[in-house]
DNA sequence: TCAAGTTGTCTAATAACATAGACAACTTGA
DNA sequence: TCAAGTTGTCTATGTTATTAGACAACTTGA
């Protein structure tokens, strides 16, 4: 690829370290592997071997990377697959990936439906809801936060069953409910704001995949909605096509 | 380069510039409207006059503000937000609410298949792909770039026949395949690059969604792959569950 | 053991970035 | 007309980015 941006205002070893982290969100430089050397990367960049070499410093304090003197520089950290099926479970995405889910309540409270919420659920604006904010773990690595919203008077003291079992799935069996299902996901993606970084233990303005989904009963009547922000540099959604 | 902004890598003028053009995007600065006095903007950023001038500068250059000597400096032209909320699947989303779809050919090369590409075609390590870098607008906004990888035995020529179509279907048709669907599709977020911020008339740091995406014909076998990249403000993915 | 290749660490010179101050040329409204 | 405020242009200076070269320290495989 051709470099050389006369006068762009970004600094040429930024734009070294930009390309190399796409090429590890590519999969062209899968995760464990060996990085060409500096000299390489200096010659297709077309850029002075220091120049590479801050590159790779600001990916290694980052820990995308990690240099071994005398041998090369390393791929550190994969991304987590997370399918996006009307039967996602964060649970069972992560366990099958030979990580141990973990979740942990952050706060729950009482609050009315604003419009766009009641929408969501189906109910009238100003019903009683129960907001759960709860933070997702694979291993130690925060993967996301998720708000959710359910109706008070159906879920009566949701906050509380939730910090017990920690669990979404099992929540709603605790309440009778065996079966739900996906019914709409909405993704996109942002920055991420001051109190979600530092729960996700995520640098100032990295991005973050915004998803906004409602669940449904078998019979199709939405039981919760939920806003996601999941930490963009350790997770990848799947899309499944017909 | 300043107190506060410890090695980005991105030139102070360039933030700067930036700043002004999301002040433009999101309406702060209407159209026809004075922006602040020169010496006012460097107050706010904490910056010097000269360094806001060079700011002001690209921006005249690219023909969004205009300077009036005396007077001030106005806003030129106006940036609107084009969202795009279309209950379609990915491959149609440009294109949809009735919006004038562009494709803009950046370059295309040929190259040898990696790993991870050949396994995404079905194809061997090392078989020469086409490879098709395209800027695709909704009216005059830049949506996405899309990366599009095919197989050059099947696909000869296909650089300049995209050059002349201008569209992957009908690219697609002109090899005589009128059917195709989309077999996967992976999502994932992360701050544009300097090129493509460029090219997407993207402030730095913003956020793009990266798309992952095989297409395949009717019989189920991989046509050509393609990553691209969204410009997350402009854009809202929708994903239809069953 | 040895040679080739790797990352780590120096020094040095040049180009680009950023700040500082001063003044000219022009517009606006009182 | 005049004062205040604006953009345009100049000189000067310090800081950061980038390139260049050399060598040390280490790893790997023959």
């Amino acid at each position: 690829m051709s470099m050389q941006d006369a006068a762009s205002g970004v600094a040429l070893w930024r734009q070294v370290a930009d390309g190399i982290e796409r090429g590890i969100a590519d999969g062209r430089f899968a995760a464990g592997e060996r990085l060409p050397g500096e000299t390489e990367i200096a010659e297709t960049y077309r850029v002075n071997r220091h120049t590479v070499r801050r590159a790779l410093a600001t990916l290694a304090e980052r820990g995308l990377v990690r240099a071994e003197r005398g041998s090369g520089t390393y791929v550190e950290a994969p991304r987590i697959a997370y399918p996006l099926r009307s039967r996602t479970r964060f649970s069972e995405i992560v366990g099958a990936g030979g990580r141990e889910p973990r979740g942990q309540l952050i706060g729950a409270s009482e609050e009315p439906a604003t419009r766009e919420l009641a929408k969501q659920l189906g109910l009238k604006t100003g019903t009683p809801l129960i907001r759960i904010e709860a933070l997702r773990l694979a291993d130690r690595t925060p993967i996301c936060i998720g708000t959710t919203w359910l109706a008070a008077a159906q879920f009566p003291d949701a906050g509380r069953t939730y910090e017990r079992v920690r669990s979404m799935t099992k929540l709603l069996a605790h309440y009778g409910i065996r079966d739900y299902r996906r019914a709409s996901t909405r993704v996109t993606a942002a920055i991420v704001d001051a109190t979600d970084a530092i729960r996700l233990d995520l640098a100032l303005g990295r991005p973050v995949l915004v998803v906004d989904s409602t669940d449904v009963d078998a019979s199709g009547r939405p039981l919760l909605t939920t806003r996601a922000r999941f930490a963009a540099e350790r997770v990848e959604f799947l899309v499944e096509n017909g």
